[in-house]
RNA sequence: GGUCCUGUAGCCGAGUGGCUAGGCAAAGCUCUGCAAAAGCUUCUACACCGGUUCGAAUCCGGUCGGGACCUCCA
């Protein structure tokens, strides 16, 4: 089965084509520094990594976009005020810069927490102007927005009129003009739907640009479109960000590509949900925000304790992208729990010993596990369906397990099959899913002296003296090392 | 008011009309000096009411509940 990718803009699910063969263009919003990001922020990252790690496993040279909003995106809900950077700079005495640069680094910071790796490009709306201001001048150009007072608004009416402006969520103009709040007295919009593509700057506003309207700072919507065409051309692959942008963001980007150059910019459009709280939206306006620190601290009256980046990023995979996912101590504890039966098995497989039969001992068996492996890849393009995968996953635990404690014969699958699943594997949990290890139990001395205590409980175990092995093992549970006597004698260890 | 999504076992969550995911928790058994780990087994659910169908968690209609967006937010 070939990609398929559930498009917003149709609402199916459709087989993947990128515009040039082997090539893929794809463009994610970023977030606007201002302020910590939150685990939603972060869900959605996480879930374009994913996105970006497998098309680029599927073979594709992929160009991966995601901006940093450090200017423009506006305090409070209409085209006036300040921008949140310039106010925020204002409240804390500082240069705007010095906030977007504090938050920048936060932000990458997180990212490489959660094993995210970096887009090809992460351009800045700051080091783009030029090119936000030539596109505004094409949009006034082809007589789609019109300056007030050093102000640009961008058409609405006018441009639904020759194209259906609430395309990407489906809403008529009127519809969307019923939900919008009337025009003030002083507002100087033509209509209520406009959006500001420049804004004039007040001169105590410390971030501002000279234009051909006078000074000022772009638009939020622009940046997106202006950098999304400088570094992809006209019209790209896939676009992405977060379901809240669909419907004003992602509709003014549409619109202002289809003002500025009448082409849509992306065929594919891509929306994360939302990651809640007790069922309601995470979100910094709610006051809700987790913050990754509070999880891997344990620092927040929701949680009992702390949880990794890992383990987060496992719940998270644990869910569909498209689906809202609920945050609770209870779900994270059983990820943790998931996620180190899963990668358990994982350390098991890489050291099985292929057998050297190339016909399996159990053909029933070695179907089952052919299935399962040929099913990563269905699942993964069935619209990237990482749940699914990690079922297929799961399945095969056990017969790992079984052939590591001698109840399945190693050579009952054949060594191909093993070898399939040992790269499979790999590709998935560290390619793919991008997890990682994080006990980094490879410490040479901590190793040593592992060994060095398991030699001893073997040796009283042998001797029947109990009370020095259970002595080992419980005096190592109590700081948090567990050991683990395998059939055969054998024992492994590990920490909580 | 408009545009949508959603309601799945104790919890989290996949689910293409028939083959009844998976994880966590719980219980029993096997293994074990004991325990843990591991393996096996059990608990088998689809808000409610109708309809379509040989057959519905899945499609259609209605009712009730939850949520998102329409205003800054991934």
């Amino acid at each position: 089965m070939p990609l398929k990718i559930y498009n917003t803009l149709t609402r199916e699910k459709s087989e993947f084509k990128p515009i040039t063969a082997d090539h893929v263009g794809m463009y994610v919003c970023g977030p606007t520094v201002y302020s910590d990001v939150h685990l939603g922020n972060c869900r959605t990252f996480i879930s374009f990594d994913i996105i970006y790690r497998y098309l680029t496993y599927l073979g594709y040279k992929v160009r991966y976009i995601r901006n940093i909003t450090d200017a423009g995106h506006l305090e409070g809900d209409r085209d006036e005020g300040d921008d949140k950077f310039s106010k925020i700079a204002r409240l804390q005495q500082v240069e705007p810069m010095e906030i977007v640069q504090k938050y920048t680094l936060g932000f990458h910071h997180v990212m490489q927490l959660f094993n995210n790796l970096p887009p090809s490009i992460e351009p800045r709306a700051t080091g783009h102007i030029a090119e936000q201001i030539e596109m505004t001048k094409q949009i006034i150009a082809n007589g789609y927005a019109y300056e007030v007072d050093g102000t640009i608004y961008f058409d609405v009416e006018k441009y639904s009129k020759e194209k259906p402006y609430g395309i990407l969520t489906n809403r008529k103009l009127e519809d969307l003009l019923e939900g919008t709040r009337e025009l003030g007295g002083q507002d100087e919009k033509h209509g209520r739907l406009d959006f500001a593509l420049w804004i004039k700057a007040k001169p105590e506003h410390l971030m501002q640009w000279p234009s051909p309207w006078g000074m000022g700072f772009p638009g939020w919507h622009i940046e997106c479109s202006a950098m999304s065409e400088k570094y992809l051309g006209k019209q790209f692959d896939l676009h992405g960000g977060g379901m809240d942008l669909a419907a004003t963001h992602h509709t003014n980007e549409i619109a202002q590509s289809e003002a500025c150059y009448h082409t849509s910019p992306a065929n594919y459009w891509m929306h994360t949900n939302m990651l809640t709280v007790n069922g309601v939206r995470m979100s910094k306006s709610a006051g809700n925000g987790f913050l990754p620190e509070e999880l891997f601290t344990g620092d927040h009256p929701v949680l009992d304790r702390a949880y990794s980046p890992m383990t987060a990023r496992f719940f998270m995979l644990q869910t569909h992208y498209r689906s809202t996912l609920d945050f609770s101590n209870e779900a994270l504890q059983a990820s943790e729990k998931g996620l180190r039966r899963l990668w358990d098995a994982y350390e098991t497989l890489k050291k099985l010993v292929a057998g050297s039969r190339e016909l399996a001992g159990d053909a029933e068996l070695n179907a089952k596990c052919l299935k399962q492996l040929a099913e990563f890849d269905e699942n993964m393009n069935d619209d990237f369906n990482t749940a699914k995968v990690l079922a297929n996953m799961f399945e095969l635990v056990p017969v790992i397990n079984s052939i590591k404690d001698g109840l399945i014969k190693p050579d009952a699958i054949a060594a191909s099959t093993v070898v399939l699943m040992q790269e499979k594997f790999k590709a998935y949990i560290e390619d793919i899913f991008g997890l990682k290890d994080e006990l980094n139990l490879n410490d040479g001395k901590l190793s040593g002296v592992m060994e060095l205590l398991i030699d001893i409980r073997k040796e009283s175990k042998t001797k029947k003296d109990f009370a020095t092995s259970d002595k080992i093992r419980n005096q190592l549970t109590a700081i948090g090392i567990n050991l683990k006597d395998e059939k055969g004698g054998e024992m492994s260890w590990g920490v909580e």
